[in-house]
RNA sequence: GGGGCUGUAGCUCAGUUGGUUAGAGUGCCUGCCUGUCACGCAGGAGGUCGCGAGUUCGAGUCUCGUCAGCCUCGCCA
């Protein structure tokens, strides 16, 4: 921000005067953060989005000026013309960027005043949330907030400036659309001019994007506004933002390319420094290592394999498992020995929430004694096997889940980063993106009894499996890749179907009727027809990397006005009820029990 | 829908085994103070202990219910 006038009330910002400004006649303007009041002089600190700086009243030199300066409360807002003057020398601040300066003001004017805030306006102490985002334009004015809100601006214009010089092109898709099966819960829009028809807001504008390519577009992206109607957690809200962004003519390394730019670029503005390539993992190896498709691979005690071992073994809960197609996975956890009985316990019923019909484990004490509440079933070669396997050292752990292999996965997965982050094993200084790649097609749904796409139902299949599609979809996988960082899943894409009759048997293999596809998705199927390039893209959550990046826990935190997690505006109190009339226009009626809040 | 944690002054929190008039820091108000920068000093105001019931001679404290907030499981192509 340059020196230049701002307004006719602002010619400078305050927290960008320094020494060398000292002797001009300035004026600025913002909000009084602190009164000291030493009896005779008193010092007032004007705060605005760049800074704090002091303002000295000395009553003998300028009793005007003083008079104003007594009636000055906490986030008046002021206007403030005065003389840019360097601290007598042993008075600077160097706390402080401002602090060798000060200005003596020659005008004051109390622009509005302000009612006693509910919390003080600074970084110092944590208020409540709810407290905050009841009054969140007061916690805007706090640094750290803004601070927030100005790294997330920086990274949205580079993003932007990046993919114009690659020469994407910004195009807005709208927000008002058609309702579609599959993925997350609409929220719902009425219409007023088609009674009982409604309109879905986008879970993302993945459609549109596509039909981009027919258009011809070639290289899109928009930052888009995307809403899910699921319940919350601290990086999900029920809108949010995603980077959009859909090419033609590519295949996976081509999208991969681009978005390690984007990536690179976007971190250094947070100050973090990667390099491309990012390291690549399939999705097979990830959920056999790590237990999961979005590993945090900052740290190790990875899955280990001991199937083959228990198949044969007298314990016939883990041998039954394997011989009727099941696994059995370890993790060796270092140090943890020394466990009590409850801790243990504690642990079993962690890993049964997480799906797990149960946990065995072996501790191997420091003087060499082994114990377990399996061992009269295991042999002492097979022990002996799975210690040498899990190079399991004298007070360590081995976990074992013994189950079909996606619940082991899960289970030990999420076992996983509960020791990892119970037991310091991360390290934080690690900043590790990473591509998984080759997700599967489909995954069975049980409750559904269908298949259920991975991806998306838009996602191509790899080259070589797409025999599987008629015979085996389960072992088909996808042209689809996930971005991972420290753990967190940043976004993901593929390569899509540009091919109708494909796009019609993979909708068909999702048990949609052709009665359905013709309904739901007939203007795709028929937009392919005339065509179609092949194309793929990738979607980034913007919130979660800005979050991410700056080290904060919720995306609450890097959204202006976010929804706590119940889904409500604290701020503007909604969602609110709708006037009788206003529902009638809507033709809605509303159920009476759920009429009464 | 399930589980866990939390709710005491404007704000951040303490409050022992159930026991007299519920505390601290900060903010606020008043007074003093001319180089502070978390200014200092002195004084003062400020409480439906989330809400409701119950146990008890007596409940901030124990029990049940309820409301609100956060985290989480399910859910989130």
């Amino acid at each position: 921000m340059d020196n230049t006038r701002l307004t006719k009330l602002k010619t400078n910002w305050c927290g960008n005067l320094s020494a060398k400004d000292a002797g001009k006649q300035v004026s600025i303007a913002g909000w009084v953060s602190t009164i000291r009041d030493l009896g005779g002089i008193v010092f007032v600190e004007v705060r605005d989005r760049t800074g704090i700086v002091q303002i000295v009243s000395d009553p003998v030199k300028n009793p005007d000026v003083h008079k104003i300066f007594e009636q000055l409360k906490d986030e008046f807002v002021i206007h403030v013309t005065g003389t840019v003057t360097l601290r007598p020398a042993e008075t600077n601040n160097p706390n402080l960027l401002t602090g060798e300066i000060e200005i003596y003001p020659d005008k004051v004017e109390i622009l509005n005043e302000s009612k006693l805030p509910p919390f003080i306006i600074n970084d110092d102490q944590d208020i409540n949330e709810d407290l905050r985002l009841k009054y969140r334009y007061l916690d805007i004015r706090r640094p750290k907030v803004q601070n927030k809100l100005l790294l997330r601006h920086l990274i949205t214009s580079e993003i932007r400036s990046y993919l114009n010089k690659k020469e994407f092109i910004e195009v807005e898709t709208p927000v008002l659309i058609k309702t579609t099966p599959e993925g997350a819960r609409d929220y719902l829009v009425p219409s007023r001019v088609h009674p009982s028809k409604f309109y879905a807001l986008p879970q993302s504008p993945q459609i549109f994007k596509q039909l981009l390519m027919v258009g011809g577009i070639e290289r899109y992206y928009q930052i888009a506004r995307c809403f899910r109607d699921e319940d919350l957690r601290a990086d999900r809200q029920p809108e949010f933002t995603q980077v959009d962004i859909e090419m033609s003519f590519v295949d996976q390394e081509d999208i991969i390319d681009v978005i390690e730019g984007l990536l690179t670029k976007s971190f250094k503005m947070a100050g973090i420094d990667v390099s491309a390539p990012f390291p690549r993992i399939t999705h097979k190896e990830s959920m056999e290592t790590y237990g999961s498709d979005r590993p945090d691979t900052r740290f190790d005690l990875k899955l280990i394999d001991v199937s083959d071992i228990m198949e044969n073994s007298g314990f016939a809960a883990f041998a039954d498992q394997v011989k009727s197609g099941g696994t059995v996975r370890a993790i060796c956890v270092p140090d943890i020995s020394g466990y009590s009985r409850k801790e243990m316990d504690d642990i079993r019923n962690l890993v049964v929430s997480y799906g797990a019909k149960g946990l065995a484990w072996i501790t191997y004490y420091p003087d060499g004694t082994i114990k377990s509440p399996v061992l009269k079933h295991l042999t002492e070669q097979e022990i002996g096997q799975i210690q040498q396997r899990a190079h399991a050292n004298p007070g360590d752990v081995v976990f074992f889940v013994a189950d079909k292999a996606n619940v082991v996965f899960d289970a030990l997965g999420r076992l996983r980063l509960h020791f990892g982050s119970k037991l310091n094993l991360i390290d934080l200084s690690k900043h590790n993106l990473l591509w998984v790649v080759d997700f599967p097609m489909f995954e069975w749904n049980e409750e559904c009894q269908r298949h259920v796409a991975v991806h998306h139902p838009f996602t191509s299949p790899h080259p070589e499996d797409v025999t599987y599609l008629e015979t085996d979809p389960l072992k088909c996988r996808a042209q689809a890749y996930d971005i991972v960082y420290n753990g967190n899943e940043l976004g993901g894409g593929s390569i899509r179907i540009h091919n109708p009759e494909f796009q019609q048997k993979v909708f068909e293999i999702l048990g949609l009727s052709k009665e359905e596809i013709k309904e739901k998705f007939g203007f795709m199927i028929e937009a392919f027809k005339y065509g179609t390039p092949p194309h793929g893209g990738i979607a980034l959550g913007l919130d979660r990397l800005i979050a991410l990046v700056s080290c904060t826990a919720s995306i609450r935190d890097v959204i202006a006005f976010p929804k706590n997690s119940q889904a409500k505006c604290l701020m503007t109190d909604s969602p609110a009820v709708a006037s009788e009339d206003q529902l009638k226009e809507l033709h809605i009626k509303l159920m009476p029990e759920k009429n009464s809040k």
